[in-house]
DNA sequence: TTAGGGTTGAGATTTGGTCTCAATCTTATT
DNA sequence: AATAAGATTGAGACCAAATCTCAACCCTAA
């Protein structure tokens, strides 16, 4: 009589693909890396480095801030995170793949973030760029103001 | 024999606008706040709290940071100067007295600053907020890329 | 199994900026 | 001009976010 055990790991597409980009660029694949990716695809919005840190630590999962936020940076090498700059200097990151890329509005009072996408407004960007023969890569549009919320109290 | 001495102080325009507004809110004129903001619009593009800091030191004003950054705190409430950060975390300040709000293409390369308008854009920002219910303050579009002279190295 | 080299954790360090509070300055009022 | 109330300042302590250090450890290919 014969057994076979076989072990399949099953990862996410997203951790995969994390999983891809570090291969491919010659780094190595690690538990912790694996564990940071998994809870970063599992946050459905937007969360901070530190917000992330302490998800991992209430799992019970050992994993050093330095770990985290250079994992981040990874992610976001990889164009599988993207990383957004609040007012207050704080950064806050967000899926990006499998996601169509969009803005933000952010309202002053609440913090809310409202999510846009406005292929007019990427257009022209490509227009101004061209004109001043720069290459564009990227860019980062912020829309600050009071939700509606807010603008009720 | 009278002799009659009439000191007027010359104060760039800017600077009174400044001192205006000062003055509106109920707050002290103070020699700090003169020095701080002639050196601010003396300075035609953009630069750091820390560059007007080391600007003023090395004209031997002695004025400490804490003061060179509550003044330009200050400038910005009162819309004489705008405040802008960088990718890197960074704040960099300019005049906006006098000029026409505009964003900012930034190299990637050499930090290199161009400024534009476009006002088809910004009407589709308000476009967009009053969908959004949104009471838009402000905003703050930068575009990422490389300019031309470092395409070319 | 091993060697070479990438990765990690703990904590120190850096950075950009804010806070504290006693001394000082500004301004309005005598 | 003197005064009093309150705003401003400077020096340095402090802060949070993020990065760095380096020895111990882990991954991978051979
Ligand atoms: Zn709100
Ligand atoms: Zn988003
Ligand atoms: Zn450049
Ligand atoms: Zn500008």
């Amino acid at each position: 009589m014969v057994s076979i055990l076989l072990m399949v790991k099953i990862m996410k597409n997203e951790v995969r693909k994390f999983q891809e980009f570090v291969r491919r660029n010659k780094l190595l694949w690690s538990n912790e890396r694996e564990i940071i990716a998994e809870q970063v695809f599992e946050n459905h919005f937007h969360f901070t480095a530190d917000e992330l840190f302490i998800q991992l630590d209430q799992k019970g999962k050992n994993i050093s801030r330095a770990t985290v936020y250079r994992t981040l940076d990874l992610l976001e090498r990889g164009k599988l995170v993207g990383k957004i700059q609040l007012q207050s200097g704080k950064h806050i990151y967000e899926h990006i793949f499998g996601h169509q890329h969009h803005d933000h509005l952010i309202c002053q009072e609440c913090g809310k973030i409202i999510e846009f996408h406005n292929d007019k407004m990427e257009k022209i960007q490509k227009k101004i760029s061209r004109k001043e023969n720069f290459e564009m890569q990227g860019h980062c549009l912020k829309i600050y103001g009071i939700c509606s919320k807010c603008q009720k109290k």
